[in-house]
DNA sequence: CACGGTTGTTTGTCTATCAAACAACAAGGT
DNA sequence: ACCTTGTTGTTTGATAGACAAACAACCGTG
């Protein structure tokens, strides 16, 4: 009588239930497959997607303050110090002083942070193409314009 | 010329630069939003998001173990102890001592915690009908199929 | 110049996660 | 029966990431 559908035991894998019907719940999933095969990929660089990300930020708009990466990244400001002293500490990151306010920090990418966000970012496109290999152009287009309504973009 | 496109302090707006090209940012953007709005519906029953999907799969899956639980959630089945804990302390779950293996816990809701669960369903379904308003139903079914896709579903 | 608001920083706290170790128990082989 | 190997739940320690509150230095406006 190991036949009562599922779970019982701890055996047969077990049946998502209610959280398959939901749309959000197959958002995280995708997500999190998604950004655990992203994270791997930056691993290969010495870098976790929080700071690629900062890079990237920092890479489109030199000089911004430390509060304006923190907005933009969605975490406090306080938050920002440790992640910057991080990659300053690598030599990544730069931060300089501002021109008319002597509070904030102007943050730079320094040539080896340029450097090493260029290999990267070609790294991130392979992961890309890899990690979406199943979806046609159309279809990646698609996905993007249903994900963008979503967001409320 | 303060016109050089974007940033040189900290005030307009930061532009997202490579991120807003990579598909894998978009989704991550999407599942965020969608997922504070249902944190926030879950807070209305004290629930956490975790709690929340622990609840489905118990009542999915009655007498499941704390190791398929845990495999099933994506987490090491130490942290299952404190988050079982938790439940049982509210009287939401309870661990049941399991027929044939006397090591095992036998996981179920208690009446009061298939209660909670049967109306935190009920507001999840209204989450999600407003989170995915703006998509017309052929569209969340896109969606839902090409999420299952990237998800390697 | 005085005042309120902002910036980066420090400190403390909280949550969530893993890793390693452990006792109790299960299962299989001999 | 015994021994070995693997599993289950648990405890403990460590780590990472985030927030909140407070602070000195500084900006801009009145």
């Amino acid at each position: 009588m190991a036949d009562t559908a599922v779970a019982e035991g701890g055996n047969g894998m077990p049946v998502p239930g209610v959280l398959d019907g939901l749309l959000g719940y197959r958002l995280r999933r995708a997500q999190v497959a998604v950004f655990a095969d992203f994270a791997q990929t930056m691993a290969g660089y010495e870098l976790t997607p929080g700071q690629f990300g900062t890079l990237a930020l920092i890479a489109a708009n030199p000089g911004l303050s430390q509060t304006a990466l923190g907005t933009a990244l969605g975490i406090d400001r306080s938050s920002v110090v440790p992640l910057i002293d991080k990659l300053e500490r690598r030599r990544l990151v730069e931060r300089a002083p501002h021109a008319r306010d002597r509070r904030s920090h102007a943050l730079r990418l320094t040539d080896e942070g340029a450097a090493l966000f260029e290999t990267a970012r070609a790294a991130v496109a392979r992961h890309e193409a890899h990690i979406f290999a199943s979806l046609a152009p159309a279809e990646r287009e698609t996905l993007a314009r249903l994900l963008d309504r979503v967001s409320g973009v």
